[in-house]
DNA sequence: CTTACGATTCCC
DNA sequence: GGAATCGTAAGG
């Protein structure tokens, strides 16, 4: 990790706005690897993206655009490259907006491996004593790591000055992606959107 | 206004 | 295995 290179130049790491207009199925995948940053007042919070869902738009029965364009959606049907976050049982769940206008993808991200801030990725957890693993590896925890509530609903994921952005990863890695079932659905639950980076143990159970 | 229902988490 | 928890969407 090269800290110096993240806090003098971070526009060359930060994605495009054609990373996001692509197939939901695509940006899933290749969100894999890539680095969440949330800008907070405490410093950066800077984590790696290990586990992702793909959510298709109003044919997909388990996506929430599949009850057309509603207040709750309506981020979903405009420029990709932006933060559709959501509620659910009292947590908060970040999703990317893909797709170009119009349709309405989008890719839920599940599991993060925290690199950078986790003191206050601890704090923002309420557990100061946390095991690392344990931090990020839930879709309602990984959001609560990093201070990500309806706020953030919205943000542009690829401007330099949003509160979240997304950034290509820090370091060279190799990158086997595992493909599977959607997790904690009961519609089009068998529909195999699900990935993962092989052997991560940041990978949710 | 009322009701049903989760793209969850944590505890027993 | 089960409860907590609360905004959204749909129906009256």
């Amino acid at each position: 990790m090269n800290m110096v290179q993240i806090k003098d130049d971070p526009k060359p790491l930060l994605l495009s706005r054609a990373f996001f207009t692509r197939e939901t199925k695509t940006v899933a995948q290749e969100s894999l690897g890539k680095t969440l940053v949330r800008v907070t007042e405490d410093g950066l919070l800077v984590a790696k993206i290990v586990e992702t869902e793909a959510y298709l738009g109003e044919h997909d029965p388990a996506a929430h655009a599949s009850f057309g364009r509603t207040k709750r959606t309506e981020v979903l049907y405009g420029e990709p490259g932006h933060a559709y976050v959501y509620q659910l049982h009292g947590h908060h769940c970040l999703n990317f907006v893909a797709e170009p206008p119009g349709s309405p993808g989008c890719v839920l991200i599940r599991a993060l491996e925290p690199l950078e801030g986790i003191e206050v990725m601890r704090r923002l957890r309420g557990k100061n004593e946390m095991e690392l693993i344990p931090i990020a590896n839930g879709p309602g925890k990984l959001c609560k790591a990093m201070g990500i509530d309806m706020v953030m609903y919205g943000a542009d994921l690829v401007d330099p000055a949003s509160p979240l952005q997304v950034w290509e990863p820090l370091e060279e890695q190799e990158r086997q992606v595992e493909i599977s079932r959607r997790r904690g659905i009961t519609k089009a639950a068998d529909w195999e959107l699900r990935f993962t980076l092989k052997g991560n143990p940041y990978v949710s159970r």
